[in-house]
DNA sequence: CTCGTGTCGCTAGCAGTGCTAGATTCCTTC
DNA sequence: GAAGGAATCTAGCACTGCTAGCGACACGAG
């Protein structure tokens, strides 16, 4: 009976780690659903815990506190940006730094939130050398993709940094309202025309 | 003698309205300072009435609630930012943007809590086209003004938009670690070359 | 000089926050 | 079935922003 024993007791851990797993990633969709929906001031520990149709603790037994639970959907967040800028490839004689770049400010006006805990509220993330989650890397590796054909002679990761930097003003500021609706377009205009070596490469 | 009472009641009116303003102004001062010494977290009301001796309540008959605290520091703190601006004059061969672009840079660095309140959080400030503060549109038009050498035949707002966007994204961004540090030079670099009609203006 | 009057600031409290210790319930195993 | 252990919940702490209502003070009138 012991090998019956230690063979249902692993299929049972097994289910058991399942479950766990499925309500690991419940507690993240569903933070990221309400921070959507209401913002993340709406998002407290008891809110979150009714969502889910568990207690308070149950989301301290998955995660050291809130700040790791946004942290998760932070993370998770760049896996789906990183995806977004991979399927975007140009249309017509659009540019791939013109894909990329609407892709991404479309990314962050349509999942403001999500972006917001992504790449404005400050986290323990590690953005230095050591352990950055490889959804980072991925998002910021299909930008450096889409800058790559522009650098001519200039450093690709720092032209990369101020690609994504530009683009991330854009967005923050315009979310905060601080810029002029009217001059969306041409903003991105500007920017991209200034981006390409002045060559004029993306103008249509 | 009625003249004499209404003389003596206008000045004890004064006087009072002098030390409301004055004291006023300390809560506005209070709260940057503890903010740029640890953090906006730690700015709550309790500890910035303790700090300026005073209860809580007495927060409440200068402002609204705390939001309205931070707008106050905030928009004095664009004020700063403009006279910042306005002194950061191109020294040697240097162009006017790149003067700017620095001194914006160095602000965000130096005072990253009130940069905080300014641009990041998100507030209710009226950015839009009506009675916006004027110490914004202060600090807006000195940097149109540093963009204005460098426009060419560039809508001059939509460029200036830009340059803010570029420079706040990475004010932010290098902020919370997300750039590297190694690039901090050849990033500025980068941006004031592209923006400066790619002919090369900004190289010394 | 004394007495209302009204402003001013304070004490105490509310509802809600993130988080946790201890009791309780449920399931597995013998 | 009973003992053991893991998983979950209840109840509570210290804190937050904010406010009602009380008490003390300075002021002007008689």
């Amino acid at each position: 009976m012991s090998s019956s024993a230690r063979f249902c007791g692993v299929t049972i851990q097994n289910r058991r780690e399942r479950e766990r797993a499925e309500r690991h990633q419940l507690i993240i969709d569903t933070a990221r659903d309400l921070a959507e929906a209401e913002g993340w001031d709406a998002v407290t520990t008891r809110r979150l815990a009714e969502k889910v149709e568990y207690s308070q603790p149950v989301l301290y037994s998955h995660f050291k506190g809130k700040d790791a639970i946004v942290r998760a959907v932070a993370i998770q967040g760049c896996g789906d940006l990183a995806r977004l800028l991979r399927k975007a490839r140009p249309s017509r004689g659009q540019s791939r730094l013109r894909a990329a770049a609407e892709a991404y400010l479309e990314f962050a006006r349509e999942r403001p939130a999500l972006y917001d805990a992504m790449f404005v509220q400050q986290s323990d993330i590690p953005w230095g050398t050591d352990e950055v989650p490889q959804e980072l890397l991925d998002a910021f590796g299909e930008l450096v993709a889409a800058v790559e054909p522009v650098r001519g002679d200039r450093d690709l990761e720092a032209l990369t940094e101020v690609f994504w930097s530009s683009l991330h003003g854009i967005a923050t500021l315009m979310q905060g309202g601080r810029l002029r609706p009217a001059h969306d377009k041409t903003r991105l205009d500007l920017l991209l025309g200034a981006l390409s070596l002045a060559q004029d490469e993306d103008r249509p």
